[in-house]
DNA sequence: GATGAATGAGTATTCATTCAT
DNA sequence: AATGAATGAATACTCATTCAT
C-alpha cells in the first residue's frame, strides 16, 4: 500500500475547487483546480476519475455541511417553532459566514452534471431538518400539502433571505427576523 | 459588423438559442444556435457581438416576457388579493406552458455573464408586478421589510411551487392554491 | 459558399501527413501534420472530421495510386506474361520511386482505424490487376486456388521484393528480376 | 532498479502483453499490461527498463518461438522438400494454434521501436530454417539469388498463407497444400 | 449582408516513468 | 523487491471570433 492515498490532498483538492468555481463558475478547468490545490495536473485524478466526480463529490460534500448547520443545536425539547428557529438560524449562519461554499452548492444544484444518486445522498442529510418541519406543518395551515412542497418553500424562503443578507449585510439582522417571521407564518 | 436588417433573423436565433440551451445548458456552442436558426455561423455574429450579449438579450428579453404574463390581467379595480392572485395565475401559467423559456431564464439568472445592466433591465419589467405587491405589504405583517426583499420571497415561493408543478403535474391545482395560500399567509 | 474549401490545403494535409507518419510512424500527431502542412491546428478538423478519416482517406489514396501505377500500361494485347511482368515493373517503380508513400501504405494496412469500407475501396481499386491475374491463373498450376488466395501470394512477393530493392538498391534489377520470375514459376 | 529476482513475474508480464496488445494493438499502456498481469504498475519497470524494452523482448521471444516450431520436427533425414514441408507444417500449425502470439509479432515487426539488435536476434534464431532452405535453392531455379532473398519470399509466402487459414479456416487445408506448392514451385 | 473557412487558445484525460513508503 | 501515488508532457478535438469571398 506503499504511498496511501493522501486525504489531505484530497481535501486540497475539494477546498481549491470551492475557491476556483466560486471565482470562475462552473466553467472551471480542472488545470486551474489542480494548481490551487498545488498538486500537479494528473493527480486530481487520481482523486476523481472524472471533472463529474469532482462535481458530484463536492455537492454532496456542501449539501451535507449545510444540513449540517441547521441541524446542530436541534436537540432542544422546546416549542417546534423554537426548534425551527434555531435550525434557521444555523442554517442562515453557515451561509453567511461560508458565502463561497453556499455559492458554489447553488451552482452545482443547478449543473446537469449531479447525478440523481448524488441528489437523493444530498436529501438524505437534509433529513433531520425535514422532521422537524413535520413537526410544524402537521398542525398548521399547511397540513394539506405534502412534506415535500413544504420543505422546498422552505428553502426558498431561506435562500431568498440569505442572498439579501450577503447584498445588504447592513440590514442582516432584520432580514433573519423577518424572512423566519414570514416563514412561521406561512406554515405555523 | 454593420447594423442588421433582418428582424426575422434576429428572432430566429434567440428562438433556436432557447432550444439549444434547453436541451444542452449554457454550454451551448454558437454554431449549435445558429444551425437550429438556419444561418450561418457567422452571421449569429452580425446580430449580437458576442456570446454574452446573446445572452444577455435573452435574459432581458425572457425576463420581460414571464413579467408581462404575470401582468397582463392587471387592470382589475379588485381587491389587493384578488390583483395578486391573478397575476400568480398569469406567472404560473406562462411557467407551464413554456417550460423551456422559463428553464433557459433559470439557467441565465445563475449565469456570471449576465451583466448588472441586463439584471436592471430585468427587474424594471418586474416593476407593474412589484407595485401590485406593494399595495399588499404595505397594510399586511410585512409592513417593516423592505419592498425588495418581499418582492424577493414572492419570486421565491413562486418558482418553488412551478418546480413542483412542472414535476408532478398530475397535482398542478393543489400546488398552485396552497403555494398562492402560502404566499398570503406570508404577506397578506 | 464564401471562400470555398481549399483542394490544395486538403492535399497538403495530405501529404504532409505521408511526411510524418512516414517519419514517426501512425502515432503522428494532428498537431505536427497540421504544422508540416502549414495550416492552423484547427483547420486539419474543416478536411478530416477525425484523425481516423485522415487516416482512412489517406488509406485508399495511396491503395488507388498504387494499384494505378502498376495497372498504367496494361492495355497491352501481348501475352498474359508480358502484361503482368509490365504490371510487375509499374508496381515496383512506383514503391521504389515512392518510399515514404508506400511506408505509410503498409503501415496503414496494419492499423486498426483503417474500416471495412476503405479496405474495400482499396480492393476495388485493385481490380484490373486482379482481372490480369486471373488470366494467368486460370490456366496454370494454381488453377484450383481461390484468385483471392493467388493475389495475396502475388502482393506477399511483390512487397518482399520492394523491401530488398529499397535497402540494397545497388541489386535493385536482381531482385526485380528474380522475383518477378519466382512469381511466374508459381503461377504460370 | 536492482536485478529482478522472480522469473515467474517476468514471464507473467510477457504473457499479459501478448493477450493486450492482442487485443487493443500496439497502443496498449503498460499500466493495462501490470494489471493483467497481476503486478503493480511501478513492478513492470522493474522487469522492464522502457515499454521499448519491453516491446524488444517480446519480438524477439516470439519470433524465438515461431523459428523453434518450423525447426522442430527437422532432423529428418529425408529430402530437402520433405523436411521443408515438415517446417512448413510446423511454422503454418504455431501461427494457427497460437493466433494471438502470431498477430503480436506481425504487430511488432513494423514497429518503430524494435532495434536493428533485436532484429538481428529474431533473425538468428531462423537460421536452421534458413539452412534448410538453402539445400533447396542452391540446386533450384533460384540459385543466382541471395539466400536472404529467397528466406524473404518464403517468410512472404507463408505469412500470406497463413493469414487465408485463418480467415477462413474452412478452407485451411487446400491453403495449406497450395501455399506450399507454390512455394516449392518458386524454388524447388 | 451572408457565408463558412481559418484560427489558435483551451480542455479533460492518458500515460510512461519516477520515487516515497 | 513491491507497490501505487505523483508527475507533467502530450493529444484529439472544440469553439468563439475574424475575415476573405
Amino acid at each position: 500500500v506503499a504511498r496511501p492515498r493522501s486525504n489531505d490532498k484530497r481535501q486540497a483538492i475539494l477546498e481549491a475547487a470551492i475557491g476556483v468555481i466560486a471565482a470562475q463558475g462552473l466553467s472551471a478547468s480542472t488545470a486551474a483546480i489542480a494548481k490551487a490545490a498545488g498538486v500537479a495536473n494528473g493527480s486530481l485524478f487520481t482523486y476523481f476519475e472524472t471533472k463529474a466526480e469532482l462535481w458530484n463529490t463536492l455537492y454532496v460534500e456542501l449539501k451535507t455541511e449545510m444540513a449540517a448547520s441547521s441541524a446542530e443545536a436541534l436537540t432542544t425539547d422546546g416549542s417546534a417553532k423554537d426548534a425551527l428557529l434555531q435550525a434557521w438560524e444555523g442554517w442562515v449562519t453557515w451561509a453567511v459566514e461560508m458565502p463561497e461554499r453556499r455559492k458554489v452548492l447553488q451552482l452545482l444544484v443547478t449543473s446537469d452534471e449531479i447525478t440523481a444518486a448524488s441528489r437523493r445522498a444530498g436529501h438524505g442529510a437534509m433529513a433531520p431538518l425535514r422532521q422537524l418541519l413535520e413537526r410544524c406543518r402537521a398542525q398548521g395551515p399547511m397540513r394539506e400539502a405534502t412534506p415535500g412542497f413544504v420543505a422546498a418553500l422552505m428553502t426558498a424562503t431561506a435562500e431568498a433571505t440569505i442572498d439579501f443578507i450577503i447584498d445588504d449585510p447592513a440590514n442582516a439582522a432584520g432580514y433573519r427576523r423577518d424572512g423566519f417571521a414570514a416563514l412561521w407564518r406561512m406554515l405555523g
